[in-house]
DNA sequence: ATCATCCGTGTAATCGATTCCACGGCGCAG
DNA sequence: CTGCGCCGTGGAATCGATTACACGGATGAT
């Protein structure tokens, strides 16, 4: 592959020449800047980002990493990221945490070596001596989604509390009492978060949540089946199965139909995370949607903001209730139209 | 951040033996080693894998363009990809083509300009002379999904030829006879090949494939459902509609909810490509399903092989036919499990 | 005792860019 | 005519690693 030199010595001037042609840089004669220009095309030559990284000590690349890339959220999640990076002339590496510490240590570690400009995380479950270290060495981060509290970084999230409430003051008008909900990890902040704003707005409606309408999940399909078995299992089982993510609801569903029973007669469903698919489940489940396009947007402008030195500023925006049928509502599902499938994109 | 030259100092040693403890070289003494290894540790040092790779010409990066993220095919084969390739010591980077050629073009650049020791692409519509030219050049390169016919490089894909004759003869079965296809872009090879294995299937139960009920789709849930209101619009619609692609399915499944119409009884829907909402849909979907993860993981190693100059082999794995009841099969769908929902992982 | 080997180590070249500094030539002012 | 300044350019240092080569000392063979 051609070099810098060789494209130096084809348009018959200096290697400085050449980079100065490359970079725009004003002082380049006319003459000599076609003749490199031609030398550069002639070639096929492009710049080794390697060698120019190792000099400038820039990659313009960001960092990302998620807890788990078959969740749709966090796909939805990645790709705006990927598009606001690009637009900023950034490119991004995704990592793959699978909510498991160690691998997302893995991960950052790996982008480190690599020395990526910043670095975007939804911190997994669990604290992270790694990521407090890089945060005090002031590698440029910004936590989306998830963040660990006492980390001084900036944070761009979804504020479910309104969102849930507007949920439990539906679920009361449709005369539900015995509302459940299917935690995260309590490490988690979302995790954490969605259970106190689910007890704090049922309480506004003199309702209270007992423990054990509390179960506890991981994010994954597999503890939304098993927390839903043992609501069904219970003398007195809930009316109403809330999901704090898209994939404990889909385990809550499965459950729910092994034993037999009808959503939403038999028992309702809600989740926190909207995606495409929830519109055509039998019956369609009333979620919470999070401006996944916007969050990614500011996360990535937050990090490239700390990169280049201005301000940054951490961002909340309101996530909001989306209600279908699967709770109860009489109406039926309208038709369903781009906008609304695309809604939390 | 500390560089090779802080660890030397403080061990007391040349960069060179550093290095060579850091590689593993095996003449060091111990005695070097170990004030080595104190001094990486003391200093939390890490090598710089920039100049690493700018020395050595080898990033240990592979590049993956793949035509949509949000097309959980494609996230299940990002995922099994970038697992198989940290087992074997390299790092992804993932580009989204969004299925236009000029956005994958682009990412292709970029990940080149990075020096990514391969690239693993499933090409978009349309043809790029850029692929051949890379191909051409010698750059690593292996086709995953979808190829370039002409290009000479390994391919790693499922054939659906079979399950889609298994398809076929389970419609027949059911006593279908009127059959449609939404097919994917004519250029992509994933998009012809599916017709024409339709069409022969077909053939072989003395059945014609009229051009009526060939919908020219792109891939997107879009273009799915502008090929189903189509038709529906028909004098005589087709019994079946079988879309070359899950996101396809997804937007037939709308216009026939939107023509107020019912799965299966007024008309059947099948997909290529499974996806674990196949299983919640109402009804659940009948779906080929392919081995995503097997594909993922052949593909890094087919990439791997060629990198380090091993013969790489082009695999073709066998996909497979998953009944549901969107056909109007009698038997409701079993209870899904664990092994069910996963079986395309 | 002498010489060839081998081992551990350091010096320095190298990868492909960017950028500081110096230098030659030209224009313009005094 | 002389001198100052600016412009375009090239030489060379630099980023942080790897690695070929050289070298000194110890070891073993003869």
């Amino acid at each position: 592959m051609a070099s810098i030199k060789d494209v130096a010595a084809q348009a018959g001037v200096s290697v400085a020449t050449v980079s100065r042609v490359l970079n725009s840089h004003p002082s380049v004669s006319p003459d000599a800047r076609g003749r490199v220009l031609a030398a550069v095309d002639a070639l096929g030559y492009r710049p080794n980002a390697v060698a120019r990284s190792l000099r400038t000590d820039q990659t313009r690349t960001l960092g990302l990493v998620i807890s788990d890339v078959l969740n749709p959220y966090f796909t939805a999640l990645a790709r705006s990221v990927e598009e606001e990076a690009r637009a900023l002339g950034y490119s991004v590496i995704i990592g793959n945490a699978d909510e498991r510490p160690e691998q997302q240590d893995q991960h950052v570690r790996t982008l480190l070596d690599r020395r990526i400009d910043g670095l975007l995380v939804s911190p997994a479950d669990g604290d992270s001596p790694l990521l407090l270290e890089v945060a005090r060495t002031g590698t440029p981060m910004v936590f989306v989604d998830r963040w660990m509290p006492g980390v001084d970084v900036p944070v761009v999230r979804a504020d479910g509390q309104r969102a849930i409430q507007d949920l439990v003051a539906h679920l009361y008008a449709l005369g539900h009492r015995r509302l459940a909900i299917i935690a995260g990890p309590a490490a988690t902040t979302t995790g954490d978060e969605r259970v106190e704003a689910f007890r704090e707005a049922m309480r506004t409606h003199g309702l209270a949540l007992p423990d054990a309408y509390i179960g506890q999940g991981d994010f994954q399909a597999d503890s939304g089946r098993r927390a839903t078995e043992h609501f069904l299992s219970l003398p007195e089982p809930p009316e109403i199965v809330f999901a704090a993510d898209n994939l404990m609801a889909l385990g809550a569903l499965d459950a729910i139909r092994a034993h037999g029973l009808r959503v939403p007669e038999d028992i309702g469903l809600a989740a926190f995370d909207d995606i495409p698919w929830f519109v055509h489940t039998g019956p369609p489940i009333t979620a919470i949607a999070q401006p996944t396009g916007d969050l990614g947007r500011a996360a990535v402008r937050a990090l490239v903001d700390v990169i280049e030195g201005r301000p940054p500023q951490s961002v909340t925006l309101p996530a909001r209730l989306v209600v279908r049928s699967s709770c109860g509502e009489p109406a039926g599902e309208p038709i369903p139209n781009r906008s609304d499938r695309r809604s939390n994109l």
